[in-house]
RNA sequence: GGCCCCAUCGUCUAGAGGCCUAGGACACAGGAUUUUCACUCCUGCAACCGGAGUUCGAAUCUCCGUGGGGUCACCA
């Protein structure tokens, strides 16, 4: 039987970084095995602007390259799998059918207590310090008896939980797990006819009802999940379907606290202060709501590399060796197994993922580099819609004399935007390096030889500097960090004669012009 | 509160009774290289939650604590 696993994302607006986590286990799983991943979306609750809640996910996954065997489609609106339509809330007819079973067979029975009933037995039983576990007088009765009083007037239906049982749960990750069933309560499973007559089913029900039609052989879920596991266990018996094999992941923290969805971190200062330095403005960013450090969207906003994000987020909660951290996709998927998953929650690290993100950019082709770090310079405005053959040409240049200082795309304006405007002076660098006893005397004479130079390249310029500094007994420090600043207006950035190469001749001598004044 | 899960450097982890003087990585701190920064290379800092037990021997097994988390809905 082929392997098959799932996940099951809610249209919420954006993609989680936990969410992913999961979703990558299971991918990596049947990928590895050759078996099929499916999406399935879980909307039984939200049914409003569902295809546009849900495609920043599927775009999501497809950036990381997480691609599904069977589930909706690209657009979000349709499906595409044998086992059709991969939206809950287009399987509802599927779960009553269900519970229609279970209710004929004896599984299930209507309960007719109240909700007052229900509630006042709740408090009894806290007041007594005793879990509540809820039995409906309904559930003694006979199949056929309870079919009668449902037809007559329905309500919730209840899973008949057996008495005096114990429910083993094999967990690949876990371990041997045990349950005693006269601890767990006669879950609903259908609700009780809404206004418009339609009984909707429970997420636990739902679920299950779902995975054995859809024959997912491997449960892959946040261990949050565990609880609701011998629930789900009964389910599949009282279906008479298989128990599929569960394994129960981790939770990803962050900070200590659980990266929780309900409820995302906002950005501090200092990331709303990086969105800005990107060009975005401040409604921009409000507009963004799926703009967060628990957010795919966030990292790819950034210009981190995908493969990064997969990487560390592969390699949280599971590990290769003793020693490898860098592990490329088809590594990944070739070694991974559940048995290497630990069993403590971990904490998402965002320097580690920045590392890792400056390991794959290492490795990037040139050429992907331009076209990653493209969008940014558009979107400061310093490069227009439509990219030329020498504007390419040129930010092709600046990528290359970046170098290894660009870890992820967004880098390309820390390091780079003073070649395409000019430069914004920092002041302080300035008063360091420029404003100083005998250096713009120094910067003028320079400048004075850089005009008759045969030509501007970095070569010839770096001959030329080191000749300077030599007949004026200078250390070639001095004249770099004065030139660097007067030309570029920051005290960091790609080699100096890198930058003066791609600036060119004319609009060096100008831009040395310009600092003078101002010193 | 009941039930369930978890527990190694600040963080991610290796470790399935002797290979552990607890290894690797990120971060951090020093240093080397260098025209700044980045890269690279060295070096350093830094952990088995506590207590009993089992054993010749325990980070590893057992029990009891402690701490953290999850779950107990006609939410998902």
């Amino acid at each position: 039987m082929p392997i098959r696993t799932r996940f099951a994302p809610s249209p919420t607006g954006y993609l989680h970084i936990g969410g992913v986590r999961t979703a990558l286990f299971n991918w990596l799983f049947t990928r590895g095995k050759g078996g099929q991943f499916i999406l399935r979306i879980d909307d039984t609750d939200s049914d409003r602007n569902q295809a546009e809640a849900l495609l920043p996910i599927l775009d999501g996954f497809r950036w990381l390259g997480l691609n599904w065997d069977e589930g909706p489609t690209p657009d979000g609106k349709g499906s595409v799998g044998p086992h059709a339509p991969y939206f809950q809330s287009k399987r509802n007819h599927l779960y009553v059918e269900a519970a229609m079973k279970l209710l004929h067979s004896g599984y299930a029975y209507p309960d007719m207590m109240t909700k007052e009933q229900i509630d006042a037995d709740r408090k009894a039983a806290e007041a007594a310090k005793k879990a509540y576990v809820h039995r409906g007088p309904n559930r003694d009765l006979t199949a056929e008896e309870n079919v009668r009083q449902y037809q007559a007037t329905p309500k919730a239906l209840r899973l008949k939980v057996p008495l005096g049982q114990t429910v083993v749960i094999d967990d690949l990750i876990r371990g041997r797990v045990e349950f005693q069933t006269d601890l767990i309560g006669d879950p609903v499973i259908l609700r009780a006819p809404d206004p418009d007559g339609t009984c909707r089913a429970l997420y636990n029900f739902a679920t299950v009802v779902d995975d054995v039609a859809m024959e997912i052989t491997h449960v892959i879920r946040a261990a949050e999940h565990l609880s609701n596991t011998p629930v789900q266990a009964l389910a599949y018996q009282a279906l008479g379907a298989k128990v599929p094999q569960f394994a129960h992941v981790p939770v990803v923290n962050y900070k200590g606290d659980k990266m929780s969805k309900r409820k995302l971190p906002p950005l501090t200062k200092d990331e709303l202060a990086k969105l800005r330095t990107l060009g975005w403005t401040d409604e921009q960013i409000k507009a963004r709501t799926d703009l967060n450090i628990a957010t795919v969207a966030y990292y790819r906003e950034l210009g981190y590399l995908p493969a990064a994000l997969v990487n560390y987020l592969g390699r949280l909660g599971w590990s290769l060796d003793d020693k490898t951290e860098f592990i490329p996709l088809p590594e990944m998927i070739a070694h991974f197994g559940l048995d290497r998953v630990n069993n403590a929650p971990g904490n998402f690290d965002q320097d580690k993922l920045f590392w890792l993100a400056s390991e794959y950019m290492k490795l990037l082709p040139l050429e992907d580099k331009v076209t990653g770090a493209m969008p940014y310079l558009q979107k400061a405005g310093v490069v227009g819609k439509e990219i030329d053959a020498p504007t390419r040409g040129k930010v092709t240049k600046v990528i290359e004399a970046c170098g290894d200082r660009l870890k992820l795309f967004s880098d390309v304006l820390a390091y780079g935007v003073f070649f395409f405007k000019k430069p914004e002076y920092d002041m302080a660098a300035m008063t360091k390096r420029v404003k100083k006893e005998g250096v713009p005397a120094l910067l003028k004479e320079y400048a004075e030889q850089m005009k008759s130079l045969p030509s501007f390249d970095k070569a010839t310029l770096e001959q030329s500097l080191h000749q300077f500094c030599e007949q004026k007994g200078l250390k070639l420090a001095d004249m770099n960090h004065a030139l660097r600043v007067a030309t570029t207006g920051v005290p960091v950035g790609p080699g100096l004669f890198d930058c003066l190469e791609i600036l060119g001749k004319d609009e060096v001598l100008a831009r040395i012009e310009a600092a003078l004044k101002m010193a």
